[in-house]
DNA sequence: GTCTATATGGCGATAGAC
DNA sequence: GTCTATCGCCATATAGAC
């Protein structure tokens, strides 16, 4: 609460960009969250776009090296890839609207992703290396670890993101109950992953 | 080419509002779309927020019905599961930002799911039912089939959703190379899940 | 640095001619 | 039914007092 004016301003406007997005959000709306005046929003950042890019860039890259720094390290290692699951459905279940926030984001405008990946010190090439060598499968046949990762982190997002529709039909709105499926989702999803990757 | 006004209308703000969501798309851009003044919209349907409900409500309950319908009649025959996957990753090709579109309002209006789900004649109740039976799993204990169900979708849904960020890291934005990518995916996500469902 | 007041532009919506 | 012109509002952004 003692934190700079700039730091507040920053504070506000991550959460409500990342509950409304770049097209949502109103500048007045991150002013009252802050508890100040929007005119010092553009004393501070000059525009509601420059705003809204520190702020994205600064999620992007958090979530983005987490993923990237664990699965270096811990996907070919089959008995480190629970410790993955468990520690990324906690920091979603942390931040639920994070991921949703940046598959929005690269969708509505994909050419500040090079420029972002480039910034934040991620370098594409050395990530698709870790994809040179390949996994055997049970049949034998070779099977592409990008299939691994994507099965993976579909797994894990889409139970956040889609929420409001699930958590209606399939849990008659119970907030509880959903909470407790999320949880349980741990283990399922490890389960399944390995299950697919050992056999 | 040949259909009437409304019609026209029609599609354009469907193609419109499917790629930019409710607040992102233009009345403009939605008549330059449809070849004619932005006061025609007004003239057919009252107000954005019509056309947007009209739109929504159409393609939430075309797509949710295909799942549903599939679903319910084919999930507990585990050798039909294959024919559901191909074609709702056919179905989500063809029209590749409407899941995201569907997530992205569920959660921006969540207020409109009810009234969706009864307009559109989706019993919630019903399709609780189908899973009052139960899956057996590998080891004896018993699986929610919730989370067979959440695991396909996002298994599904992820490579659309994601595909700029997937694209561009795992695949140096070969789209060709993405496109094939998908394709394998229905033997991949086929073969999760039975092994998962069967073991 | 922080505020109030205001400028500026864009968008949804409407009026009214044809 | 379809168009042009315009209203009224709201959001970003700025000017200027303190």
């Amino acid at each position: 609460m003692d934190s700079s004016t700039e730091e507040k301003i920053y504070e506000a406007a991550r959460k409500i960009f990342v509950l409304k997005g770049m097209e949502g959000a109103r500048m007045q709306e991150i002013a009252d969250e802050a508890g100040m005046n929007k005119a010092l929003l553009h004393y501070y950042f000059r525009s509601k776009e420059n705003l809204f890019k520190a702020v994205f860039k600064d999620i992007f890259s958090k979530f983005f090296t987490r993923v990237k720094g664990t699965l270096l390290s811990e996907i070919t290692a089959k008995e480190k890839l629970g410790i993955f699951i468990d520690n990324y459905i906690d920091l979603i279940a942390a931040n639920p609207y994070v991921p949703q926030f940046i598959i929005n984001e690269i969708n509505r405008d994909p050419k500040v992703l090079k420029s972002l990946m480039f910034e934040s010190g991620i370098e594409p090439q050395k990530i698709l290396g870790m994809f040179l060598h390949e996994v055997e499968s049970a049949n034998g046949t070779k099977l592409d670890p990008r299939h691994i990762v994507v099965s993976l982190l579909g797994m894990l997002i889409f139970p956040f993101a889609g929420r409001p529709l699930l958590q209606m039909i399939y849990f008659n709105d119970d907030v509880e109950a959903y909470n407790q499926f999320l949880n349980e989702r741990k283990t399922i999803v490890k389960n399944m992953i390995l299950k697919f990757i050992e056999a």
